[in-house]
DNA sequence: TTTTAGACCATTTTT
DNA sequence: TGGTCTAAAA
């Protein structure tokens, strides 16, 4: 790291473009800050200017500062920021996120911290296949113990801090039975040299704990610590803020409670409003001027989130435009939803606009696929964020675990994921002997498949099976041997047989899995070790590789081979939080769907929910949609719905319906509980050439009275589906139907 | 051993 | 509806 010299450099450049509150938390002279930094406030901006004042004009050494952030994304965001703000880079300053900055303490310190030097990372799928695995070993009911469940379980544990041993229980089935498999669970993680998430950062807070020298060193050296999305932390992650942050450092945290919307996964709102009694002397302050929505957007945003009790409280303004008029639109099902937002987009695309300044959102992810369809169906290209990272891909997980394997021939997970994978002939009942002998042995399953050879454990036809795949890892490791990393990876997509293997099943999939390979080995050719310092040169062949790996499994790779295409933005409205568009579409806004059914019937869960609602109106910069069906299919049969709570929320006068063809009034609309479906009039899309439109009241011969839900076709062939008010949905050609049309 | 057919059951997601 | 998983057939 070169030495820098600020000598009377002019700092004015880091505070003029600054409104007062953010100049004010970026200039604080407090020991610690609490920086409550509302939607759209310039959060990001505040903590790059912050870092760039402490260097100038405190100057602090790059080496003393260490930012904390959720996301490889971020933390990428915030450096590069701070590099173009400053025109230089900073080696020496720690960027990145917990999880990242944990595993470099645990890599740096493996000893102390109890695990051997090789230790590698267990991703979420990697933990469930383990715990399953446990599970039929401990002969646990998986119908009563689902493994999902008894992942989330200990991933909660974890996030609270607590291991198998501190955890109290009350000898009640279900925490015994819990008890029993995480304790099985850290043994068999142990043995392995595997630690999870979670881990991770359990480990480095122990790390800490016992061992006051390496704990003084860190604090000393990180005089000033900075937190991104504070209202994200879980107790674990705060834990170990206040551990380092505790012999007097200078502590800047940034959040914002309203958009808290991970506590399902452990994250802990009430830290924030902790905050302020841990670090007694700490200063507030408040990011209220918004720069990014009109004022109806913003005004809508700030009176739903109204209804949500103990908050820190805000008050966002902002001093742009009023805006247009946040439209309503209330579909028949999906489909037509699908069919009227499209619709709105290509007119806003006429008006010249880009595609990748609108976003559709969506509570789930299953509402995706309507969407989808609408827009391929008029040939409007779109990127869906979210769904399958590219590190958690089979394929690629697959040819990792070839990787690993050079690495570490002891590698369980990995020799358990490909030892039949393209098939070898190597099924469940020889693996079972092998892990059987693993057992006795107490050794690994590579170890073990060579005895299970050497020993005769097997039939002569598995015993082969399982000699090849033995010669064909020998093999590549030899080849592999002397070539650079992305030599490394083309040797093993070419040798494993895993191109044939997907070339075999066929299809459009087929073909993406293979892409995905070769994606692989350009991400390894343009891999340069972000997680060393200048102190550690001697990086060998083999610790890059398996620098390469614990960056795959800590960085899911939310770089998914970016297209350069203009494409509208689909996303869940989690995914959705710190993006921002000119237009969006918050879609589905049903009781049951949105707020979520699973969330409603606790306060906490439905003020999440809300928060999640808020965060979707407030990615707004110019036009927001708001929808919901009437009806919805959902997991293959039709549900009908009742308007999102959250409709009423957003004053009346900030809100246009959209009305198409017909207006009718709205006299069903949430206020009166939700009378569904009913006595209206027509209203929306005409079945082509019928009498028939969606909405309208009509009556069968045999059936009796019900409602037009849904059409396909047209004219006679049409078929129609009608919801009728004694035995519920069918679907009826027209010209057989003989349906009456009622006024 | 491998393939396939039926059973089951479904928020949200980063690391 | 579609993805995952177990149990029976090729």
């Amino acid at each position: 790291m070169e030495k820098i010299e600020y000598a009377a450099m002019d700092v004015s450049y880091i505070l003029d473009s600054l409104n007062e509150q953010q100049r004010n938390a970026v200039a604080s002279p407090a020991q610690s800050l609490l920086v409550l930094a509302g939607a759209g406030s310039g959060k990001t901006r505040v903590l790059v200017h912050r870092i760039a004042w402490l260097l100038q004009a405190e100057h602090v050494s790059p080496f003393s500062v260490l930012a904390v952030t959720f996301t490889n994304k971020a933390a990428r965001e915030m450096r590069g920021r701070i590099e173009e703000l400053m025109e230089q880079s900073f080696g020496g300053m720690w960027v990145g996120t917990f999880h990242g900055l944990a595993h470099r303490l645990l890599r740096s310190h493996w000893q102390e911290a109890g695990l051997p030097e090789d230790f590698h990372i267990l991703d979420a799928d990697d933990q469930l296949r383990l715990i399953k695995r446990i599970n039929r070993t401990l002969q646990i009911d998986e119908e009563r113990w689902p493994a999902k469940q008894c992942q989330w379980y200990i991933n909660s544990q974890k996030d609270e801090g607590l291991r198998a041993d501190n955890i109290e229980h009350f000898d009640d089935d279900y925490t015994r039975t819990m008890l029993d498999i995480y304790k099985a669970y850290e043994e068999a993680c142990d043995r392995g040299g595997m630690i999870d998430f979670g881990e991770i950062l359990l480990r480095a807070h122990e790390l800490w704990l016992k061992n006051p020298q390496i704990l003084q060193h860190y604090q000393q050296r990180f005089q000033y610590v900075l937190v991104d999305e504070f209202q994200d932390t879980n107790t674990i992650q705060y834990a170990w803020l206040r551990v380092l942050a505790g012999a007097g450092n200078q502590l800047m945290v940034v959040g914002d409670d309203d958009q808290s919307i991970y506590g399902w996964r452990g994250a802990r709102i009430e830290n924030i409003q902790q905050f302020g009694s841990d670090f007694p002397d700490s200063d507030i302050v408040r990011l209220e001027q918004n720069y990014r929505s009109t004022s109806n957007i913003l005004n809508a945003a700030n009176k739903l989130i109204a209804h949500n009790q103990g908050r820190l409280g805000k008050n966002l303004w902002t001093d742009g435009a009023e805006g247009e008029l946040i439209s309503l639109y209330e579909a028949f099902n999906e489909q037509d939803e699908a069919r009227f937002i499209v619709d709105r987009l290509q007119d806003w695309l006429n008006g010249g606009n880009r595609r990748s300044d609108a976003a559709i959102l969506y509570r789930s992810n299953a509402q995706s696929r309507e969407l989808e369809e609408a827009l391929l169906r008029v040939g409007m290209p779109y990127r869906i964020y979210g769904g399958h990272r590219f590190y958690e891909r089979l394929e690629i997980k697959n040819a990792l675990s070839y990787l690993r394997l050079l690495v570490n021939r002891h590698d369980d997970t990995a020799v358990e994921r490909i030892i039949n994978v393209p098939t070898r002939g190597i099924g469940g009942k020889t693996i079972d002997t092998i892990r059987q002998v693993a057992r006795e042995h107490n050794c690994s399953l590579w170890q073990a498949c060579v005895e299970a050879v050497n020993q005769t454990l097997l039939s002569s036809r598995a015993s082969n099976a399982v000699l090849a795949f033995l010669q064909l890892i020998d093999e590549m490791s030899k080849a592999c041997e002397p070539l650079e990393l992305h030599e490394k990876a083309a040797y093993i997509v070419k040798h494993s047989g895993l191109v044939q293997h997907h070339e075999k099943e066929g299809g459009e999939k087929a073909r993406a899995r293979i892409e995905n390979l070769e994606e692989l080995i350009t991400a390894t050719s343009s891999f340069d070790d972000p997680g060393m310092d200048e102190e550690e040169i001697d990086v060998s062949a083999s610790t890059f590789l398996a620098a390469f790996l614990d960056q795959a499994s800590l960085d899911a790779g939310d770089t998914q081979a970016e297209e350069s295409e203009d494409a509208v933005q689909l996303m869940t409205l989690h995914s959705a939080k710190g993006l921002e568009f000119q237009l969006v579409f918050l879609t589905g806004l049903e009781e049951g769907l949105f707020p979520h059914k699973m969330s409603m019937d606790n306060l906490a869960g439905l003020e999440e929910e809300r928060r999640l609602c808020y965060v979707g109106i407030t990615r707004a910069k110019n036009k927001l949609y708001m929808s919901y069906a009437e009806s919805r299919r959902m997991h293959g049969d039709v549900n009908l719905c009742r308007p999102s709570r959250f409709i009423k929320e957003v004053p009346n006068e900030l809100v246009e319906e959209v009305r198409l063809k017909t207006t009718i009034n709205r006299s069903h609309m949430p206020s009166r509980g939700g009378v569904a479906l009913g006595h209206k009039s027509a209203h929306g899309a005409e079945v082509p050439e019928t009498q028939i439109s969606l909405g309208q009241r009509v009556a069968h011969g045999k059936f009796g009275e019900g409602v037009v839900l849904n059409y396909e076709g047209q004219g006679s062939n049409a078929r129609v589906q009608v919801n009728f008010d004694a035995v519920g949905s069918k679907w009826l050609v027209m010209s057989y139907a003989k349906l009456e049309v009622l006024g």
